[in-house]
DNA sequence: GTGCTATGCAGGTACTTCGT
DNA sequence: ACGAAGTACCTGCATAGCAC
């Protein structure tokens, strides 16, 4: 629109670049002073500004008398961003919307990387990392270091490119090496699951992003077929998926129902009211470790009704617990 | 000349500050 | 409190300069 082809004047490029940097250097600086430093006419600067945002450079007033400065923090050139990586950002709302449950605080998370984006020349690594930082709710207890693949992980979905993982088995204490073609990057309990196609099982599997030892993309790349995610994650309570079919009916005292109801599920539960302010909770699950581990949460306020096998297993386990503290007793 | 971009002048609008 | 003056931001229009 602004670019000419031939005869092309290096002022203007110049003096955009000029603008930046002036915009970066001093924050805050008005168009009469950015006019007299680039030596032209506040005019051309009003529609170089113009000419900024169209580039998408976040660069704004605020308000009457308090000049240009950049939106948040940002004080990166966007032109060194690669379409790849700024596809990875455009796409990572949409990612994790397919299961329905965007967190909540994925927005300003975005926006945080953007601010948290400062450095003038900012690599490409550097960047993907710090929407790792940012997003990444959680390091394992007993992990010293950080070691982060989610934006390598990320990457691979994105291009559709097989991994090669090292991962961590933690139910069997193992570490194996694995190609995976990762599909989707879905959030559970403060922590980052991969479901993906394993090779070597020659099956979808979940991974935990925390146990993955090493990751690196192959020159390799898949097609997800058919896989659905959704019915993937049928019934399934939170990550852990099992082959029952189990009805649970759960009644919630009056003291908590609005509680209940509040929470964010991954499964869609019947809720029922009752009239004395309890609330029934019907819900049928692949699985029930996850489940009763929330519902425990809960205490005495909840309280299963069906299945009959889960009322006593609460109560063997109810006993049990509070074995470990009869022997307090002389 | 025609068609295009880039620029500067002049003037409008919105907001702040000043003087009464 | 209120209007005038000042300041900063923004825009319309004429024109210079260049390619064809």
């Amino acid at each position: 629109m602004y670019g000419q082809v031939r005869g092309m004047k290096t002022d203007r490029l110049i003096r955009l670049i000029r603008i930046i940097t002036l915009v970066q250097s001093k924050p805050g600086i008005m168009a009469k002073e950015l006019a007299e430093r680039c030596e032209t006419t506040e005019r051309t600067i009003y529609r170089d500004m113009e000419i900024l945002s169209f580039a998408n450079i976040p660069i704004t007033n605020l308000g009457h008398g308090k000049g240009y400065q950049f939106v948040g923090n940002f004080a990166l050139y966007p032109m060194d961003l690669t379409e790849e990586e700024l596809m990875a950002f455009a796409v990572l709302p949409s990612l994790l919307e397919q299961v329905d449950l965007v967190p909540p605080d994925l927005y300003s998370a975005y926006e945080k990387v953007m601010a948290a984006a400062r450095k003038e020349k900012l690599l490409r690594q550097e960047l993907l990392d710090s929407v790792t930082n940012v997003i990444q709710m959680g390091t394992p207890a007993y992990k010293d270091v950080k070691t982060n693949f989610l934006s390598t992980i990320i990457q691979a979905i994105l291009s559709q490119q097989t991994i090669e993982a090292r991962y961590h088995t933690q139910s069997r204490n193992v570490t194996t090496v694995r190609a995976i073609d990762p599909y989707y990057l879905i959030p559970r309990e403060h922590r980052f699951y991969l479901i993906g196609y394993c090779h070597q099982k020659k099956a979808i599997r979940t991974f935990r992003l925390s146990r993955f030892l090493e990751v690196n993309i192959l020159d390799q790349t898949f097609e997800k077929d058919d896989f659905n995610l959704k019915a993937y994650l049928k019934d399934t309570w939170s990550i852990e998926r099992g082959e029952k079919r189990i009805a649970f009916k759960v009644k919630f005292s009056p003291r908590v129902a609005r509680y209940v109801k509040e929470e964010e599920m991954f499964v869609k539960p019947k809720l029922t009211d009752l009239e004395d302010g309890s609330l029934l909770f019907e819900v049928t699950l692949n699985h029930d470790r996850e489940f009763l581990q929330w519902l425990m949460g809960y205490g005495a306020e909840a309280e299963i009704l069906e299945p009959q096998s889960y009322r006593r297993k609460m109560k063997e386990l109810l006993q049990r617990w509070l074995g470990v503290y009869d022997r307090d007793k002389v």
